[in-house]
DNA sequence: GTCTATAGTGGGATAGAC
DNA sequence: GTCTATCCCACTATAGAC
């Protein structure tokens, strides 16, 4: 039953997040639209940055884990796992995109680039190419870029040709 | 000459707002780098967003200029100059997508839309089906992310692999 | 063209009552 | 768990002397 006042203010203040971005939202407004005061939101969460981070979590954790626990398969079932892992928090990579430097905290900068490579080992081994790590760039850079852009729309209208493009991009067979 | 005052202040508000963000910044920070006071900053420019501003002109001015002057044409010259333009920018790329909502005043986020909704259509024409246009952001997205992630290397260790990669994602022959 | 001094604002955070 | 009241701080920006 997670509908308590801590997942409450998670709630609101992700869609504040996103609507306007991290930076420009204060705990003032989060708080305005819950009805409740400032200082109530300390209750719940130690400081801002902890907010913050409790929003940002379920993305990082869940991208860790498709990157530790996964071995070396076919190349196009990845992308298509990749893909659906992005679209289920595409939300929260909006956010997370357009405010990387507010964010600066969580590292988020330098933990995306170790993400990308180990996802790049999967497809190409530990030692790629440049070229391979350029392809590779491109398809899961644009991939990423679909799943934002065309967030609206169902997932199966986009996956297909996302995919299929990404898979091109790599040279797949 | 443009190593007056006005040119040195740009330059050093780059670099920081490269270096750690630009909501990061403080004009504080700027004076001090240039052995001046805050309020100096002040007879050079009307306010921060002004020096904001003019320091993301270039880019806009270079991109509305590439989107608007050019005709229908060869799909992989198209790629190839639109990769050029992205690296020559790609200091100020890094900046603005790293920080996206601090620039919220510019409308850079529609006009990005804008500028890649003409690209667009001088690849595929005015009314691109919704797979050309999932394809087209895989190609533009992904080269764009090259840039910024292989920065440091020389143009043409990056290019001709980028611009093969979103060929490929477009379909092209 | 640059300074000193300061106004004015808004944010994050805490103390302590209820 | 939530409130009132308040502190402290950093920042943008302006006024006015030099």
């Amino acid at each position: 039953m997670p509908s308590d006042t801590k997942s409450r203010i998670q709630a609101v203040a992700r869609e504040l997040f996103v609507q306007q971005g991290v930076q420009n939202t204060s705990l003032r407004q989060i708080s305005d639209r819950l009805g409740i005061t400032k200082p109530a939101l300390y209750y719940h969460f130690a400081s801002r940055d902890d907010l913050v981070r409790s929003i940002v979590e379920p993305l990082v954790e869940d991208i860790e884990r498709f990157a530790a626990t996964r071995g070396p398969g076919d190349a196009r079932v990845l992308l298509e796992d990749y893909f659906e892992l992005i679209w289920r928090h595409r939300e929260v990579i909006v956010m997370m995109v357009r405010d990387l430097s507010a964010l600066g905290y969580l590292d988020l900068g330098e933990r995306m680039f170790g993400w990308r490579r180990q996802i790049i080992a999967l497809l190409f081994g530990d030692e790629p190419t440049t070229a391979q790590r350029i392809r590779a760039t491109v398809a899961l850079g644009g991939m990423s870029d679909c799943a934002v852009e065309f967030a609206d729309l169902p997932l199966n209208e986009v996956k297909p040709t996302a995919v299929e493009a990404a898979a091109a991009a790599l040279a797949l067979p």
